[in-house]
DNA sequence: TCCAACCGATTGAACGTTCATTCGGCTTTA
DNA sequence: TAAAGCCGAATGAACGTTCAATCGGTTGGA
């Protein structure tokens, strides 16, 4: 939506912020180049003037999202507090992360399922934050507060399910509540503490 | 000699077999009809001898195996059983038929995050399987061996967390042996009862 | 036993549509 | 005036679908 393209000659960002709304509302099959740029008020050529392809487009909106996310996760997480506090919070934050940002978690999934997602793209990311879980994990062990179970499974007990509550909730499917999300956050703790 | 079609090839089946084979394989997009056709040893031309559009071809195959993985899961289960043994049993169930079924799995992975995919299904099917999981999980409430959260999040914590290891397992992310399944599923009792 | 009529199964070239991408030229800016 | 920004019609490839033609087997009448 070109919002206040009228003063801001900065046809990039409207292509981007347009390709975002579109695909998060239509999918991906049914935003062809032609639409995005009628959308945004540009030509279809201007796009190939900023960006190589469709793909390197969409790329470049996937890491870009996928990159602020990643950031709203960890941020104003202390190492100090408690052990479960700070689950609970870190689980708190990425619920919230994906019900305040329904636009980009919509593209982030319908992105993780279309043909232009590559794998490596996975890795590069996970190897972003699985580090920062990974060692979150390894700590709540060493400190036996946690079940000694394999990492892949506490993540999807924990930050797994709180993603697909999430998504659910977005779809529409399901209600999430502050007093369901505290319900489901605690019940995921119960799940991985000894 | 009753109706021979029985040793006939045939070539509707042929048809159903490749797409599964070749959407778990390569995906929707890179599957056009040219291929199934070519892949199953048929014209083009054939394929809608048989099937009105891609669209039904696909939508055929889905509910075959939808149902299929709902009876297969359903099967074996005891009403007599204690609680807990009922719980381990379907979850341990669930995530042995994606696993004994990756092709099945990987096809309904990738529908369902398809242009096909028609949230209707959803309805559809989860009207099949839905009641017994609900009805499972109020029993446990009532009994008072489950805590008493919306079913959509212990349903989440239970079968959701099932199906999403099987699929990482698939993907080749994580390895479940038996112990790992065990464990995971332990986790997820705890996740549920009181 | 033969053959002609008939019919569903099958073929694959051709069609029409949808897209991503290109290109030649126009407009603004420095 | 040169360069950068910009336009949108044109291009060509990919794809789902159609259709006229052919094949192969079955039936029934002589």
């Amino acid at each position: 939506m070109p919002a206040s393209a009228t003063t801001v000659p900065d046809k990039r960002s409207a292509i981007l912020e347009t390709t975002l709304d579109l695909i998060s509302k239509r999918g991906f099959h049914n935003t062809p180049m032609s639409v995005i740029a009628k959308e945004a008020g540009v030509s279809t050529g201007i796009i190939y003037h900023y960006f190589s392809s469709k793909e390197e487009l969409i790329l470049e909106l996937y890491k870009e999202i996928k990159y602020n996310m990643i950031r709203a996760v960890l941020e104003g997480h202390s190492e100090q507090a408690p052990y479960r506090e700070r689950f609970l919070l870190w689980w708190r934050q990425l619920i919230r992360y994906y019900i305040d940002h329904q636009k980009e978690a919509k593209f982030l999934e319908q992105f993780e399922n279309s043909p232009y997602y590559d794998p490596k793209l996975q890795e590069i990311f996970a190897g972003e934050l699985m580090p920062f879980i990974d060692s979150f994990f390894v700590q709540g062990i060493q400190e036996d507060v946690l079940k000694n179970i394999p990492l892949e499974i506490s993540a999807e007990l924990s930050f797994g399910v709180a993603m697909s509550l999430a998504k659910q909730h977005i779809r529409g499917a399901i209600n999430l509540d502050d007093e369901a999300i505290d319900a489901a956050a605690n019940a995921s703790w119960d799940a991985l503490k000894k």
